[in-house]
RNA sequence: GCCCCCUUCGUCUAGUGGCCUAGGAUUCAUGGUUCUCAUCCAUGCGACAGGGGUUCAAAUCCCCUAGGGGGUACCA
C-alpha cells in the first residue's frame, strides 16, 4: 500500500477563511491519523487576483491555528518536500509536458472559440432554457485545414478536454458513497489557457499525480470538479486519488458564508480579536464533526486519534459565534496561571505604563488570576483591568455601579469614610507603581476560603476580610450591603474579583484615596 | 432550466430497525454556592421537515412533497 499523502491547495487570492482553514485541517488530521503526509501547494495559476500579501495571510493564518505541513512552501527556512516545487507558476513545464501528450493522444484539443462567442453561446442556451448550458463542442472537430486556417486568422487556441459522451461515471465519495454522473452534464473544459498556463482541474491532477496525492479533501463546491478530474485521470492512464468532498459552513441564515456575514472573519481577524487558536482550531472542528456523543473540548492530538473522514457530516453546518466564546472561555480557564499571562502579555502590554509587566511580573500575575475565570477572549483583558491603572482617584462609575450605589446613597459617605480610616490602619500592601513585590509573591490570587494562611509581610486577602467584617459588624452595617458601594469606590464597576482580592490589588494609598474621594463627592453633592 | 447533495432541540451534534417516554454540548430560564460578576453544581424549556409505504417493530429502509445547499467559467 502506498503511504497516505494529502494535500490542502489554497489559491492565493484572498484571506483564509474558516470553511479553508476546516478543509485545511480535515487534511491534515487525516493525513496525521493515517500515518501519511500533509503537502501544502499554492494554486497561484489565477494570475489576475494572485498576490503574494493574501499567500503570507494564509500561511499565517494555517501556523496560527498549529496547522503544520510536512511539504511545501518555506516558513523561514528551506522550501520542504522532495516533490515541488509546491507552487504551480513554478511547473508550467510539466503540465506544457502533459498536454502535448494528451493533445497526441486525442484526448485533448484546441479551441479556437472567442471568449465573446462562448459569452454569446450562454446567453442563448438561457434564453431557449436548454436542460445543457456549457461548451457546444464547437471546435471538437476541426479539421487540419479549418485549424490552420484560424492560426492564420492570428487565433490562438486554448485547449479542451474531450469529455467522452453520454457516459455514466461512478463515483466513490468517501463522504456521499456511491454517487453516479452523466456526462452530458458536462462539458468540454478548459484544461489551458492560450498562453500555456493551467487551469484548475488540469494543474490540480497533474500535481495530484506527480506529488503522489492519495486522497483529497475538500469543500462540496468541487464535487463536479472531481468527476472531471477522474475522467483526466484515467485519460492518463492513472489511478485517481480517493475523494471525500465535504458540505460548506453556513451563515447564521443557512445561507453560503461569505465576507460580510456577521461574526465571520479572516483566520487572521481571530487572531487580532483575541481569540485563543485553541478554541477556533476545536470549534470548527466541531463543524460538521463530533468528537465523540459527550464532550467537545479536545486537544489536536486527541482529534487525531478520533478523526475519521467518514463520519464528517453530509449537512452543511452553521456557524455559531455563541459558542465560539464559551469554546474560548473553555481554553482560557484551562491555561495555568502563567500561561495566562503569557497570552494575555501582548495584549496588556500597550494597556499599561511602559516597564510595568517588566518590574511588576508577580502584581501582574495576581491581576490576570482574578480575570481568568471572568474571560473569553485575550482582547477583554485591557478593558477588565483598567480600574487598576486609573488616574482618576474618583472614578467614573458604569450603570452597574450606579445603580448599586445608589441604593445605600445615604449611608456610602459615612461607611466609605469609616472603612477608609480601617484601611488606613492596617497593614496593606502598597500601591502600585510602589515595589509591592514581596506582597504578590506571597500571596496568589484568586484568594479561596479553604486557602492556607499565607506568610504575607503584609495583611493577605483573608486578613482584609477579618478586619472588614470587624468593622461592619461593630458599626452594624449589614454586609452584603456595605459590599457594593465599597466595590464601586474602588474598581468602578459592580462586578469583578472577590472584594479583598480587589483591596490587596489596589493597594494602601489607592484603596483609602478612592474611598475618601467618593465619600467627598457625596457628601459635596 | 438541468444535475448532484442534504433535512434530529434556536445552534453544533449522538443515534446505522427494537437499548429512544431520542442522549450530550451550547444558548435561554430557575435554583444552589457567594460580597458582585464569573466559575462551579443542580433542575427545567426545547427536535426526529411533511405525507405515504415496508415491518411484529422506523429517527433509522423505500417513495413522494416541501425547504435548504452546491454545481452548471479561458475562478479555484
Amino acid at each position: 500500500m502506498t503511504a497516505p499523502r494529502l494535500r490542502f491547495a489554497p489559491s492565493p487570492t484572498g484571506p483564509l477563511h474558516l470553511g479553508g482553514a476546516r478543509t485545511a485541517m480535515y487534511n491534515w488530521a487525516l493525513a496525521r491519523a493515517l500515518g501519511g503526509k500533509f503537502i501544502l501547494r499554492i494554486e497561484d495559476t489565477d494570475q489576475q487576483r494572485s498576490t503574494d500579501e493574501s499567500l503570507q495571510i494564509i500561511l499565517e493564518g494555517l501556523q496560527w491555528l498549529g496547522i503544520d505541513w510536512d511539504e511545501g512552501p518555506a516558513v523561514g527556512g528551506e522550501p520542504r518536500g522532495e516533490h515541488g516545487p509546491y507552487f504551480q507558476m513554478q511547473r508550467l513545464d510539466l503540465y506544457r509536458e502533459v498536454i502535448d501528450q494528451l493533445v497526441a493522444s486525442g484526448h485533448a484539443y484546441l479551441c479556437y472559440c472567442t471568449p465573446e462567442r462562448l459569452a454569446e453561446l450562454r446567453e442563448e442556451q438561457k434564453a431557449r432554457k436548454s436542460s445543457f448550458i456549457g461548451y457546444d463542442g464547437h471546435c471538437r472537430d476541426l479539421t487540419p485545414e479549418e485549424r490552420a486556417a484560424r492560426e492564420a486568422e492570428g487565433l490562438v487556441p486554448n485547449i479542451r478536454f474531450r469529455m467522452p459522451e453520454d457516459r455514466v461515471v461512478k463515483v466513490h465519495d468517501l463522504i456521499r458513497g456511491e454517487v453516479e454522473v452523466n456526462t452530458k452534464q458536462l462539458d468540454d473544459w478548459v484544461m489551458m489557457r492560450p498562453g500555456g498556463v493551467p487551469l484548475y482541474n488540469f494543474a490540480c491532477v497533474v500535481d495530484d499525480i506527480g506529488m503522489g496525492i492519495t486522497h483529497v479533501v475538500r469543500g462540496e463546491e468541487h464535487f463536479l470538479n472531481g468527476v472531471k478530474q477522474q475522467l483526466l485521470f484515467e485519460a492518463l492512464g492513472k489511478e485517481p486519488p480517493q475523494y471525500a468532498h465535504i458540505p460548506l459552513i453556513l451563515n447564521q441564515k443557512g445561507g453560503k458564508l461569505s465576507k460580510r456575514d456577521p461574526g465571520v472573519k479572516s483566520v487572521l481577524e481571530y487572531r487580532d480579536l483575541g481569540y485563543p487558536p485553541e478554541a477556533v482550531f476545536n470549534y470548527i472542528a466541531l463543524l460538521g464533526w463530533g468528537f465523540s456523543a459527550d464532550r467537545d473540548v479536545f486537544t489536536r492530538d486527541e482529534m487525531v486519534d478520533a478523526f475519521k473522514i467518514a463520519s464528517v457530516g453530509k449537512a452543511g453546518a452553521k456557524f455559531d459565534l455563541e459558542k465560539l466564546h464559551w469554546m474560548c472561555g473553555e481554553y482560557v480557564r484551562q491555561w495555568s496561571v502563567e500561561q495566562c499571562v503569557e497570552r494575555a502579555r501582548a495584549w496588556l502590554e500597550p494597556a499599561m505604563p511602559a516597564g510595568t509587566m517588566a518590574q511588576h511580573g508577580a502584581w501582574l500575575r495576581n491581576i490576570v488570576a482574578c480575570y481568568q475565570e471572568r474571560v473569553q477572549l485575550l482582547s477583554e483583558f485591557p478593558d477588565k483591568v483598567g480600574w487598576l491603572f486609573a488616574k482618576d482617584v474618583r472614578l467614573e462609575f458604569d450603570a452597574g455601579a450606579e445603580k448599586k450605589f445608589n441604593k445605600h446613597k445615604e449611608h456610602a459617605a459615612e461607611w466609605l469614610r469609616g472603612y477608609a480610616d480601617v484601611l488606613e490602619a492596617s497593614d496593606l500592601p502598597p500601591s502600585w507603581p510602589e515595589d509591592r513585590s514581596a506582597a504578590d509573591g506571597a500571596v496568589l490570587l484568586p484568594s479561596q476560603k479553604d486557602a492556607p494562611a499565607t506568610a504575607a509581610p503584609c495583611d493577605d486577602p483573608a486578613a482584609i476580610e477579618a478586619k472588614t467584617r470587624a468593622f461592619t459588624e461593630e458599626r452594624g452595617i449589614k454586609f452584603g450591603h456595605f459590599v457594593h458601594p465599597v466595590r464601586a469606590a474602588l474598581t468602578g464597576t459592580d462586578r469583578g474579583p472577590g472584594l479583598f482580592d480587589v483591596v490587596f490589588l489596589l493597594g494602601k494609598a489607592t484603596a483609602v484615596a478612592r474611598l475618601r474621594a467618593v465619600a467627598d463627592s457625596v457628601a459635596a453633592d
